[in-house]
DNA sequence: ATGATTGTGTAGCGGTTGCTACAAAAATTA
DNA sequence: TAATTTTTGTAGCAACCGCTACACAATCAT
């Protein structure tokens, strides 16, 4: 009933935080239970399997994260500025676990783990619309393909900060300046 | 002496196709050993470890996919021309097997597995040196930042796929000449 | 208060994991 | 040939995995 439902959320609110700290790897039911002071034999009572605790915990994190998006959306800002933005923001102390944990989920949904595969999309999805919603752009024609290359772009800088990468992304981020100089505002010989 | 050296060479290889075909996931000693013909006592005979058999297998493949690089080098070509190569590339049949396993190092990596971290940023060197050395500039002072970016938009292209971003991928492309369009220095190349 | 439903602890099943002890076979060396 | 070293098979350990049976307490509806 209702008593059941609200634990069953608090659970999965418990669960969500577990995740985005420690990771999937580590989250065998008895090691979940302990994390958030129960049992194995509890979670297995509030949820049908470990798959659908697991789907319910990740989509309770997809959504947080959606939240986060929204609540942070500033002024819609040019390619060029929106970019390094968005580098910065998934590298930020408070991104970066969701960042750690989408790079999981998004190795396991290549895997074929059709759970994260759901999920991974969900949350796929949701970016591309806040890029996209983010974007400044002169022509309507230009938003989906520059919201595309600034998605791919930053996911980019994601798997490169995971594997130490930072200079990397400063040279990306240099390169971008020098690509997009002069672009919007004046054609110049780059190279 | 040299028959166990041998013996542990052709293990490694057997042991990386495995991987290469398997992922890293259903990689137990037992199964990894049937999947080669032989026992996990064998691989426990030949390697000290199970980390130190992961350790030369994924060393392995490393290698192995800088020998594909260097024998796929063509002629140097300008930034907006290679992305989308590149992008083709990791997407191709014979190379996808070893995208989809570069995820799960980089994942794996991320979530502080000390040999995969190594293996991680070995594979990312060679591949920006690949990318590097077939970006063409015209000035020299352009190669890093170019490459970078050019290695952030392809890796982020392979995280893009993994989760079924193909549009995505097109869009990103499609911005890509957008933005280099009159830009570099063939002007007539895209449109 | 009683009967039914729901929440929780204990204990364990069958399976897998990395790894090891023991010993026999095979190859090598004397 | 005899002694020694190296390769291989069998068996199993202790820990963990997801999950379940069973019993008991708490709650709730009537």
């Amino acid at each position: 009933m209702k008593k059941t439902e609200k634990k069953r959320r608090e659970l999965i609110e418990k669960l969500a935080a577990y995740l985005l700290a420690n990771g999937l790897q580590q989250s065998s039911l008895r090691r979940l239970a302990a994390a958030i002071g129960t049992s194995d034999r509890m979670l297995l009572h509030y949820f049908t399997n470990k798959e659908d605790l697991m789907n319910a915990a990740l989509s309770a994190l997809a959504t947080q994260l959606e939240d986060i998006l929204t609540n942070t959306r500033a002024e819609p800002m040019p390619f060029e500025v929106l970019v390094p933005h968005l580098a910065a923001f998934v590298a930020d102390p408070r991104i970066q676990p969701f960042t750690r944990l989408w790079l999981e989920i998004t190795a396991r949904a290549s895997a074929g783990e059709t759970t994260m595969t759901t999920v991974a999309s969900e949350i796929m999805t949701s970016f591309y619309q806040w890029v996209s919603n983010n974007l400044r752009v002169e022509d309507p024609a230009f938003r989906e393909p520059l919201a595309g290359l600034a998605l791919a772009t930053v996911e980019g800088c994601v798997l490169l900060e995971a594997v130490g990468g930072e200079t990397k992304i400063k040279s990306a981020m240099a390169g971008l300046a020098l690509l997009t100089k002069g672009t919007l505002s004046e054609p110049e010989q780059l190279g």
